[in-house]
DNA sequence: AATAGCTATTTGCACACACAAACATATGTC
DNA sequence: GACATATGTTTGTGTGTGCAAATAGCTATT
């Protein structure tokens, strides 16, 4: 449950309405953690039964009313001490396509190829997005000029291209094994 | 919802109880997947609600009776199937660690760093432990000479290995370059 | 016979979460 | 007036899941 604590970083660093937060999220926190509009919401009802935000109702004339979620003095007590406690749950590995090579001999050295190659493609694809959003925002930046967040949003960036890049590395290698493990056994037989 | 096949994977190898198939699946698939043992038993009623495994009762003197499960033909095809299928979740990160780094800013690099040491630490042992691990099922192994399943069991512990030393890597670097941006913003101020 | 411990299965419960849909207000357009 | 679209909020609902505990049979120890 990481989720009202990212919503309260979000709301420290500017108010906003569920709705513009939620759009927040998604250009920002939606990089490493996924959820939808109506855990927002949800999140944010419970935020302030917590007194962790509060909310401020703002008239509109050329939109629909909308209701303005801030962090409140507590809400930021909470979100330091959250950033400062080591998420023990973290360490888990949960990676049900693991299990797919784990089991993958039920079907055989050439179809367990086939779907890595397609993960391969598809991280390849992720990291080059990763590559055009840090060129983008942070091609020409000095990091010792700017801020620490600065610094930190890059550094989360960098974090997804290096993982992902440490999984086709692995891939690739598991690839080459196998053939070379098929070569080693084939003495012609064709396996299905 | 990779459970279930997780599951069949297991039962494909070896027919089961759910008391047993519970300890193999913490010796195995717990390296890369959490369940506790009432998600094993409940599970297991799904599958055999959808025909994807058959139980078997068998009387036992020395202790309770105990109800064993093995695959049935429409459960290795629903493997298989499921095994050759990309899974598009497995695509996303999802790492509220990341979302510390990501706010860190509001506690300022020396706590920062203090916490990622702290990951560190923790992520170092999780290696040590793969290794250890690795060395004692598969130190002396020539994969050429093995089952595929037994080079893709390694190459699932390899994995990790991998995965987690990028982590630590990338943490390394950042903990460096926080320090790099202290040193040069630092003109003696001191932050809490 | 009381207790503890292992084998073995089952149920209760609360929570996070994803997906979908409903509802409401304003703008713009045909 | 009808319709689509953007802004904005709320609710319904099923499902996976983790933690805990209840139940039960058998063995071993004191």
């Amino acid at each position: 449950m990481s989720l009202p604590h990212l919503i309260l970083g979000l709301l420290h660093r500017q108010p906003d309405s569920g709705y513009d937060l939620n759009k927040r999220f998604e250009r920002t926190v939606a990089n490493f953690w996924t959820t939808d509009q109506s855990q927002i919401y949800r999140t944010l009802y419970k935020l302030r039964d917590k007194g962790w935000v509060k909310a401020e109702t703002i008239v509109q004339d050329d939109n629909p009313n909308k209701k303005v979620y801030s962090i409140t003095d507590a809400g930021y007590q909470a979100l330091i001490e959250w950033l400062q406690t080591p998420l023990d749950d973290e360490l888990e590995i949960r990676s049900a396509e693991t299990g797919q090579i784990f089991f993958g001999d039920a079907i055989g050295g050439d179809k367990l190829i086939e779907v890595q190659q397609y993960y391969i493609e598809q991280i390849q694809q992720k990291i080059n997005a990763y590559h055009a959003i840090v060129a983008e925002f942070f091609g020409e930046v000095d990091f010792n000029t700017q801020s620490l967040g600065v610094l930190l949003s890059h550094a989360t960036l960098e974090y997804g291209i290096r993982i992902l890049t440490a999984e086709v590395e692995w891939r690739d290698d598991l690839i080459t094994r196998v053939k070379q493990h098929q070569k080693h056994n084939d003495k012609g037989e064709n396996n299905t």
